[in-house]
DNA sequence: TTTCTTACA
DNA sequence: TGTAAGTA
């Protein structure tokens, strides 16, 4: 729990170019998940985009869900979008990462089941992209 | 050159 | 999501 550890984790450092080699994620992707309050990366006095080792950390989970067929409802869910007052909206310890990221895979299946099980109705929102029709046969 | 915002496909 | 436009 070294204290320095969390202030160089959370240290922004590198443009959205850098990231963007780090994730293989599109800078439309990246900004657009800032948007939606996943990540939430600091700003240069020229307003340029700085992200922390965490962010880096952060966008690679979202990368992992969104390739698991996640859309950003559902990784709202499973990620607790960042909030503000106390917390950086990052990872908060050692402990409640490895927590988090445990909880990240149930969570998913019970999204999964959830959806299975509740079937689709009109106005019920999807957090799984195509409908899940993947997963029943390959168009 | 790189990044940013906005907006349309 | 991709991409174009006009900036900073």
């Amino acid at each position: 729990m070294a204290a320095g550890d969390e202030i160089r984790r959370n240290m922004a450092l590198f443009p959205i170019g850098i990231v963007m080699k780090l994730t293989d994620l599109t800078a439309r992707q990246i900004r657009y998940y800032e948007q939606h309050e996943l990540i939430q990366p600091a700003r240069t006095a020229g307003n340029q985009r700085l992200f922390s080792f965490n962010d880096v950390e952060r966008l690679l989970e979202i990368k992992a869900l969104i390739e698991k067929g996640v859309n950003i409802a559902g990784i709202k869910q499973v990620m607790n979008p960042v909030g503000e007052g106390g917390d950086d909206g990052t990872i908060i310890n050692e402990q409640s990462e490895v927590k988090r990221r445990e909880l990240s895979d149930s969570q998913l299946h019970r999204m999964l089941k959830q959806e299975l099980m509740a079937g689709k109705r009109p106005g019920q929102v999807s957090l799984i992209q195509g409908e899940l029709s993947r997963f029943f046969k390959n168009k």
